[in-house]
DNA sequence: CAGTGGTCTAGACCACTCC
DNA sequence: GAGTGGTCTAGACCACTGG
């Protein structure tokens, strides 16, 4: 038995791997989809027993940062946002065909940051942004319009790009564009009314009631990469939960 | 080693016993707050080793099933949704005081269930029902009105409750009152506006926007006991989420 | 086939709770 | 101090994946 002093640093041991296994993650040690060594190497590397690790491992599988497969490996998730924002709308899928969403880019400028803004992405006031401004369709109708925000340096390559290059979903685009990858978000969800742009884009009268969600995107290591407001019709709204 | 024949079910032993510890707590072989059998116990029962059990009960804790404190011992959890509404609201905690909502019952009645409310409470048509109207306040300021559907047979003793021993908790009183414990609920939000005894309740204009909320409740061995349809003003509304 | 994660066992000690 | 869950180890075999 190696060491066997479990109090040499307080903590358990599987939360001491758990912990170093995200801080190497977040240093981009392993990027989204790599395979992480073996539990054999890690237990070995780690100096610790195979059933450590493997809560370790568990743990951060459950949290979402890994996903394990028999016989294959553990490897670093990429989350899949998609058309996440989709959850919140029903859309007339009669035969249970999945309607895949496209996307259409309406306007982009450059602004300064107002102080909320700055805050949600952690710039300072006056800072360039990028602001983007598009429409999102199923079936050709307008579901969603979207106020995206981004920091203009960071995104720099973006206020080039062709138009029609941009395609349905930003992350992908923000990653192989502009090497920033989305990790987690957290949203709010709100009641307001269509300002005139919004209720232009989805075909509805101005002050119009709308479902707002407003979303900050994070990249892995915790730095704020996004900050979006999308508006949906309220009537086409519906959310469901489940509570334990 | 016992028996070494881990094919024998074909499903692993962890999940055999998780699937019996279910079943018998559906049962109501424990009450909600009551202490499971020692880990050694169980493991003795079942016949297998600590760690099996162990990975079976840390499961059910996760699903929010169990509660495990160390030195005490395994309980089954009391699902607490006290003002689990209030989560989708806002409400002006200016202090950090988490301040207590009151209910004020409106209407009390007995209808006949239609196919819709049928449907949700596992009644047929036509069926006769218990119908709640209440409001919720904080602070003597309306925030949701609620219109609750039960089946009049099984919630027969509510009928005749004098109206001030409702509380302002609904679900402890159905335990009390009727023997009904709530074990876990469904929830959707949508969008709509306010017909003219919600718009009284609130203290709002007819065809004011509301955020609405439908909620089933379930007992332990999964049949419906509760339907409610609660409406909050749309501008108070805020519901927030993590995405990983 | 070798290599991976998944399941299971057996037994040790630690940390907390309550009498 | 007795009893509980929490952590850790060491080693076995199973089930799946890929060359």
């Amino acid at each position: 038995m190696p060491s066997r002093e479990t109090g040499n640093g307080r903590l358990p041991i599987y939360l001491r791997i758990q912990d170093a296994l995200t801080a190497e993650i977040a240093r981009g040690a392993w990027r989204p989809g790599d395979a992480l060594p073996s539990e054999d190497a890690l237990a070995r590397d780690f100096g610790v027993a195979l059933g450590t690790v493997r809560k370790a491992l568990g743990a951060l599988a459950a949290e979402g940062k890994l996903d394990r497969r028999q016989g294959r490996g553990t490897f670093v998730r990429r989350p899949d946002f998609g058309n996440a924002m989709f959850r919140f709308f029903r859309h007339a899928d009669a035969d249970g065909v999945p309607l895949r969403p496209t996307a259409r880019l309406l306007a982009r400028r450059r602004t300064r940051a107002d102080a909320g803004i700055a805050a949600k992405l952690g710039l300072a006031r006056g800072d360039e942004l990028l602001e983007l401004f598009r429409v999102r369709l199923i079936d050709g109708e307008p579901i969603l319009a979207e106020e995206i925000a981004l920091d203009a340096r960071r995104f720099a390559p973006l206020a080039a790009l062709p138009a029609d290059a941009f395609g349905d979903l930003l992350y992908p685009t923000y990653e192989r564009v502009c090497g920033a990858a989305v990790a987690r978000a957290s949203e709010i969800i709100r009641f307001d009314r269509a300002a005139t742009r919004v209720a232009k884009a989805l075909g509805v009268a101005r002050d119009a009631p709308v479902a707002a969600i407003e979303r900050t995107a994070f990249a892995i290591d915790g730095a704020p990469l996004e900050f979006r407001r999308s508006y949906g019709p309220a009537e086409r709204f519906a959310y469901a939960l489940e509570l334990k």
